[in-house]
RNA sequence: GGCGGAGUGGCCGAGUGGCUUAGGCAAGGGCCUGCAAAGCCCUGUACACGGGUUCGAUUCCCGUCUCCGCCUCCA
């Protein structure tokens, strides 16, 4: 049985899926710049959580958006587009920023061995969805206008902030705040941003409610339960999602079904990648990308089996000190396995148990059954992939396992981590000419 | 100011009410090798501080200190 950490409700809980097709949305990249590394984890780690339901044979459909428009410069949802300031900024139109970060996206996660997404579905392509779906929250009474655009009233929302365990009254004070003229409560959202008068934008959609473009919360709502149907059982993210961003998708999306039923059941975040014990924030100067890492010869695997190597709930300090330690994993790693090849194709725990060396029909392997029993226990237990490793580890110097059995366990461990074992050329692993660079 | 989380051996990082020596990296010792590299074996005994609960706490509770995150665009 499947555990998870289900951040509504903040516990652990057995999945259930609630149809033969799990539907995973994952909170997707805004492509106006790059990924740094810390953008990695959540992409990472939704991989694990698909491989973990493969492993299961549970079918999933995933989809990752791209967000090419809707985050504004500002809080409150006004100001500038990213997309057009980077566009203006590098002297590009805003198709091509789009196009570019999007692609280098996909080659990082690629280079990290995460499964591709089923879709990949821009917001732009969404925008008269997100209309209509705007429209709709309108017709129901949830929103209000102002000169500043069409904004969602969170006082009538039942239940606002249960995901994020929000006290509502305690934030009012200290917090900085700047309030959107008229807005009638702060925790209120626009849900359409009207282009300010004399001011022309590059990325513009007329609407009843004028000319503008859409809040970013919106796109999310509307594409998942395009794609996935309007419940679905999975949304992933990072951890600062969880306050703002996911809250108010809840509210808008149970808004707009208007069922009574929780709209996604479950919501998985992962903590944040921390850079030499703070976070990678993009306003303190450049950040560390993965082409970085691979440029000073680290292998992007050796950043994979870094993130790996600490569970996704917990904050994760990058240093120097830690992927040289994770290059050092993987070489030696991927000398052991190297003998041991070729191994064979596993993607599912009964796959595996149907290759374990046998003798007149019993496991002949007890020593490799164990191990897959608790690679099985680790998976299960909210995706603990640090004790996988540790059991790959063990099982890589365990007297009593056989060849065969060695074989399969292997296997068996990589179709969760992802690491490529079968095929990764050990003298390729490490080709460092310099330390990481993590000092901005 | 409100809220959430964390402090584990030189470093990273799991885990548990009383035998996990977790695992990795680094280090020391050894084996192997003509030397070296690689590889292999062995060793390291930790759980912020002060109380409390308990037969027993690193693990539960309270307090203190420190750190991180969210409340603002953010993975």
């Amino acid at each position: 049985q499947l555990r998870l950490y289900n951040s509504l409700g903040r516990r652990m809980m057995d999945f259930t899926p609630s149809a033969d097709v799990v539907g995973i949305y994952s909170c997707g990249p805004t492509v106006y710049h790059f990924a740094h590394l810390g953008n990695m984890r959540p992409y990472v780690f939704a991989d694990t959580l698909r491989r973990a339901l493969r492993w299961k044979g549970i079918p999933a459909r995933q989809v990752v958006n791209i967000t090419d428009v809707g985050h504004a410069v500002a809080d409150s949802d006004t100001g500038e587009d990213k997309i057009e300031l980077a566009a203006a900024r590098e002297e590009r139109t805003v198709e091509e920023i789009a196009a570019f970060y999007t692609q280098t996206y996909l080659d990082d996660v690629t280079a990290l061995n995460v499964m591709p997404a089923d879709v990949y579905p821009r917001a732009t392509e969404y925008v008269p969805q997100m209309i209509e779906f705007a429209a709709r929250l309108e017709e129901l009474g949830y929103t209000y206008v102002l000169p500043s655009g069409l904004y969602f009233d969170t006082s009538k929302s039942p239940g606002y902030g249960t995901l994020a365990l929000l006290d509502v009254e305690g934030q009012r004070e200290g917090a900085r705040v700047e309030q959107v003229e008229g807005r009638r409560n702060k925790s209120d959202f626009a849900l359409w941003r009207a282009e300010e008068p004399g001011v022309r934008r590059v990325m513009r959609w007329n609407s009843p409610w004028g000319w503008g473009a859409p809040g970013w919360h919106l796109e999310c709502s509307v594409m998942s339960m395009a794609l996935l149907g309007p419940h679905f059982d999975i949304h992933t993210g990072g951890v600062d999602h969880r306050q703002l961003h996911h809250v108010n998708e809840i509210a808008q999306s149970e808004a707009y079904l208007g069922d009574g039923q929780p709209w996604v059941p479950y919501w998985l975040h992962c903590e944040f990648l921390l850079l030499n014990n703070a976070k990678i924030a993009k306003s303190s100067g450049p950040v560390p990308r993965l082409a970085d890492l691979v440029e000073s010869g680290y292998h992007p695997m050796a950043f994979r089996l870094f993130l790996l190597g600490g569970h996704y709930r917990s904050q994760l300090d990058l240093t120097t000190n830690a992927v040289d330690a994770a290059q050092a994993t993987l070489r030696r790693l991927t000398g052991r396995v190297e003998a041991l090849r070729p191994l064979p194709a596993v993607e599912t725990l009964e796959q595996a148990l149907a290759l374990l060396p046998r003798d007149q029909g019993a496991v002949a392997d007890k020593a490799a059954a164990a191990y897959l029993e608790e690679i099985d226990a680790a998976i299960s237990a909210d995706l603990a992939t640090p004790r996988i490793l540790a059991t790959l580890q063990e099982s890589l110097r365990d007297p009593d396992i056989s060849t065969e059995g060695l074989r399969v366990v292997v296997a068996a461990a990589d179709a969760l981590l992802g690491l490529g074992l079968a095929s990764l050329d050990a003298r390729e692993v490490d080709r460092r000419r310099s330390a990481a660079d993590l000092h901005p």
